[in-house]
This record gives C-alpha cells, structure tokens and sequence, in this order.
DNA sequence: TTTATTTCGGATAATTTTATCCTATTTATA
DNA sequence: TATAAATAGGATAAAATTATCCGAAATAAA
C-alpha cells in the first residue's frame, strides 16, 4: 500500500508533532527509536519532508526536527504521502495499465475506485493534530 | 498495492479464462502479448498459480494453460492475489506495525480498516467469469 | 520411435527499494 | 573565536523485486 519510506515519514511526523505541541525538537535517533525504523533512513525521509516544506530542520546545537504549532492541524497525511509516494495512489490504475481512464477501463476499475475513494478520504480528512493527540491519550501507537 | 507480479498474474489469469470459455489453450507468450507483460517474467507467475492450482498447465505440443470451464465462476480475485502476494493485504497494518491488532492500533487503523474492507469486498465478490466476459464484451480492457 | 513443441525449474542479471556510512555545513553556546 | 552538536547530502551497500536465459522433462503427433 504504503512504501516503507511512506510509513517511516508518517509515523515520523506524528512523533515530531506531538513533541513540537509541547515545544521540544526531536532528531533522527529519538525518532527512529519511538517509531522502530533505521535511523539514517528516517533521517532522509525527513530531509524530503523538510524540502516539501511539512516539516522544519533547526541545525546546530539544540537543533532538530519541529512542526509550526499553528501548522500541526493543517498538515494532512495526503501532503506526506504525495511528497514521498507521489500521488499514483490517487491516480494510478490497480492493475498497472498506464492511465487509469473511465474510458478505458482495467477489470478491476470500477470497484478499485471505491477502494481508492476510500483511501483518498482517509488521506484528506486526516491531519497531524488529530492523530497527535491520538498517541497522546494512549489510543493509538507508533510501533510494535 | 499489488506486487507488479499480481498484476501479472490476475491480468494473465483473466486473459487464460476468457480463452478457457472458448475452449482455446494459451501460452506464455501469447499472455504476455495480451496484457503487455514481460514473457519470462509472467511464465514465472503461471507456474505459482498452477501450484495453487487456479490453472491448468499442459506441456508438450499443443499445450498451453487453461482453467476447466465450470471452474471458472469459482475462482475468486482473492485466490490469485493470495497465490501470488500472500495475505498481507488483508491482515498487514497500513502503517507497518508487526500485526494490525484492535487492541494495539495504530494511528490510521480506524480508517485504514474501512479501506481493507473495500478491498476484501472487491477481490472476495469478484471471480474470473465476470471479469471475462467484461473483457469479451469490450467494456474493460487487459493493457494500455 | 523420432521430432517438434511446450511447460518446468534453476541460475543469473537488472532494477528499485531499503539501509548505512562518512564528511561538510550550520549554529548555539561557552 | 573555538567547540560541540546537529542537519545536509553524497557515496555505497544490502536486500527485495522484477526480469531474462537456458537446459531438462513431458507430451502430442508424425
Ligand atoms: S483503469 Fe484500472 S483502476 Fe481505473
Ligand atoms: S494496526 Fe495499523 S491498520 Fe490496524
């Protein structure tokens, strides 16, 4: 579904939201420890996130990785995906044909996007805060 | 979402059943001209499937694949998706946790289930005959 | 029985994805 | 200004996926 890289950029930028809502930077080893990814790995996920301007980098002493508090409720997961995975989970075909094309569809096309529409919907109507919070409270988690 | 190997393999299993109904054998090569898929790549992708017994291989002159008439109705996507990619698809945690538990969720895991329910529903109540004969009547298409 | 045809299966290669390592650059603080 | 602490980024490496090749085994028909 996801790429890995996808997976480690999400999980990553939960983890640095719910730290920058209390103001603490995070770096790449508290991340990959809290999340259970490679940690040189994450740390170029997070290199693409910070050029596709979701997250910010602070370098130097007392650097790390935070979100602008005022920026955590209006970054969905569809920006993270699509500046990792592109967006052929919105746009491609389920079988692979080039185009995925009302016209020209694959077998599958119809009911593929009833899967895609409800991936879409988990992707737009889901941002940082909200999941943030979630792992907060202890209702959901970032590894195991 | 599927391993370009399953595309192989549902596209080609499709293809084989809308020739089965007709009574025709067909090779590897004449699948892999029908689905636009690399030969030796996809002849690969046959044999798993004849392991798990969806199709039928005869060798030898005049041989090819096939799969027996009033078997075809009964074979389900989610045999040939299973076959070939497993079933992480079904029971694999969106976001990569060692098992997608209701006890244990991850962020997306409300949600993400909504998606797999999709999926389940497209590959559990879809089986070869319908998608033959939508490709026999031109109202879906194996390649471009 | 011989021949031509076809799948089977193992070995290998190419590509992509995932992962690691090391140095350069930046920056806060002493 | 010197130092220590961070991210940035390039070069590799490892692993997984995708793809190719070739000889062996099976089989139908001449
Ligand atoms: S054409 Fe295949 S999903 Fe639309
Ligand atoms: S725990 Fe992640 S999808 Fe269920």
């Amino acid at each position: 579904m996801f790429s890995k890289a996808c997976e480690y950029g999400i999980k990553a930028s939960i983890f640095i939201a719910v730290n920058s809502r209390e103001g603490r930077r995070v770096n790449p080893k508290e991340i990959a420890e809290e999340i259970d990814s490679p940690q040189a790995f994450t740390a170029k996920i997070l290199q693409d996130l910070v050029r596709a301007n979701l997250i910010n980098s602070v370098k130097g002493a007392y650097g790390g990785f935070e979100i602008n508090k005022n920026e955590i409720s209006k970054i969905k997961l569809s920006q993270i995906v699509r500046a990792i995975d592109g967006d052929r989970i919105y746009n491609g075909c389920g079988l692979g044909l080039h185009t995925c094309d009302e016209t020209h569809p694959c077998p599958v096309h119809d009911k593929f996007k009833l899967v895609r529409k409800e991936l879409k919907d988990l992707l737009e109507n889901t941002n940082l805060e909200q999941l943030a919070l979630n792992i907060k409270s202890g209702a959901s988690f970032l590894k195991i």
